[in-house]
DNA sequence: CTGTTAGCGCCTTCAC
DNA sequence: GTGAAGGCGCTAACAG
């Protein structure tokens, strides 16, 4: 079934199909009808190989994840794919995770797609990534970060102001023995550097620090703890890279007997919805990952209908929740 | 950059930069080298909105999913993106989770890029919906799943079973007054009922069940328990639709105080790998995500290599975890 | 092993 | 508001 055997039927031309399918304002009544018509009865599904192919436009946005399960972006995407459907955009997720080769190949992939767009959650592990980005000459976005030297748009936060936040926080509450446990990701990295950075900077020497290979996991996280423990640390209070980490200070914590928060307060990180019931006295720094895909949608929305439009910068902000009764 | 600049600057005609690219043993060792070498010095990107439409292959599949967040095939998803991509193939994800009207046009949409074949998690919601998948003739796998009348493949296992399995198995434990709480989601529904139906072949007759909506949430969970204890229900084990539910009648149960499992024990359902360490003694039916989207992928890259092939039906089973010391 | 020819299904441009 | 011609970038089929 082609645009042609719809013309066919509809008594029209093909162009006049093409013209009722896609500007339906630009053809008249009667020929707009004919053709819906005639689209029903044949069963018509328009070809966008074809359509993007001789528009070149695809109607296409990749996405780039580092994974899709129990990931922190997860609410990001969904929120983010729901904005572009609804705009009439279709989404191609790209799952970045594991190698730096196999990250190109996937780039290379994604981009023979002719996408019109692209979105980047976690960070590109190569610099040649980012160049062939460059050079595809379409609209970025980069999501959950807000670092220097952007490709183009960014939609996030500063995960160094989160690190500040949650030291300042936690000082704040009377806590002198702090330990973190965090992912060997950059954006962790950033975060919980930016952690002990601000505890010296408030007079606390030593934040012992348990650096865990990427990707965090709860198992990971209870390995943290044992290893914090068994070093000899005492903290009062763990700060945590993510939640998932959180998770497995509190399921090691649980099998110790250890009482949360009181010998033993923990600090997540993560998406708003995804903490909430973990565990009662489980403070999280929390992020509104719904609303950044939101604003990632719109960013990316406006630049495809206006080209010239200003590149988007937008701080989306935290939320530190302190559920601890201490 | 097109192939056409690539021929040039290689000294060769078109026809061989696409087979050196695509069909590399057919080509010389010279001729191949160079393309190979042309291809990196133009920076050149194949363009597979061409390749697809000239060839009527988009080495694109399409997988349908309820929601990515939260998601019980997230790991499914995950596996088969991977192994997909192994055999160059790309994955689009399509969000069938919300209204049936939706799930039409997303169908339609997708069928529009052509995809070489399609795989459903969840279920299709409407007849003209499958009718459609039918017509576009291609290889469809059903995941998580072995119901009557197949599209085409399916890979899952029997939610029925399931439910025998745990009626048969709280009820040899020595458990008698039990209580459901499902979401109204045609296989949760399969199950929980199932549940029902073994509990009184073995002579339990009332089995009050709480239907929450879909989709699953940790608050619909607590909700859940809630009334079920308002109602005047004091089951000894509630048997719960998915590893979600069971979180949130954990937490409930935690903050009124209940022991688990001496004053209630909770029996959930999910993916293998993230149930894990949500309580010590919560009991579950597990399923292999991880294994089911790696066997999805074989049927269907099998399928799409020899289009003659015997249609695939696959039973991946469940495994039944009790980790209650009672 | 390599090249030529033709066309995939649609949209752009330009004319009416 | 509608149509005719041409081409998007690539590959199938056939020839050499």
């Amino acid at each position: 079934m082609t645009l042609i055997d719809v013309a066919k039927v509809a008594g029209v031309s093909p162009i006049t199909v093409s013209r009722a399918l896609n500007r339906p304002d630009v053809v008249s009544e009667s020929a707009r009808k004919k053709v819906l018509e005639a689209v029903r009865v044949t069963g018509y599904v328009p070809n966008m190989l074809a359509g993007g192919l001789a528009s070149n436009k695809s109607r296409l946005i990749a996405i780039f994840v580092p994974t899709i399960a129990h990931s922190i972006f997860a609410e990001t995407v969904q929120s983010l794919m729901d904005h572009l459907t609804a705009a009439g955009y279709q989404s191609m997720i790209g799952l970045t995770g594991y190698s730096a080769e196999q990250e190109e190949r996937l780039l290379g992939a994604v981009l023979g797609r002719r996408p019109d767009g692209i979105v980047l959650t976690g960070t590109l592990h190569t610099e040649q990534s980012r160049l062939r980005l460059q050079a595809a000459g379409i609209p970025v976005v980069e999501a959950w970060d807000l670092g220097a030297a952007p490709i183009d748009m960014q939609v996030g936060f500063s995960h160094e102001q989160v690190g500040q936040a949650i030291a300042k926080h936690l000082y704040g509450k009377g806590y002198r023995r702090f330990a973190i446990v965090s992912v060997d990701d950059s954006r962790a990295l950033k975060r919980s550097r930016s952690v002990a950075t601000q505890l010296q900077a408030l007079g606390i020497e030593t934040v012992p620090m348990m650096l865990l290979a990427a990707p965090a996991t709860v198992q990971s996280g209870r390995e943290g703890l044992c290893r914090l423990l068994t070093d000899g640390h005492r903290p009062q209070v763990v700060v945590c890279s993510s939640d998932t980490v959180a998770q497995g200070i509190l399921a090691e914590a649980a099998s110790r007997g250890l009482e949360i928060p009181g010998q033993l307060a923990v600090m997540g990180f993560g998406d708003l919805s995804s903490a909430a019931h973990l565990h009662p006295a489980l403070s999280t720094v929390n992020v509104d990952g719904g609303r950044m895909g939101e604003l990632t949608a719109n960013a990316l929305l406006q630049r495809l209908r206006d080209d010239e439009c200003k590149p988007v910068r937008v701080d989306t902000g935290f939320t530190l929740v302190d559920r601890q009764t201490t």
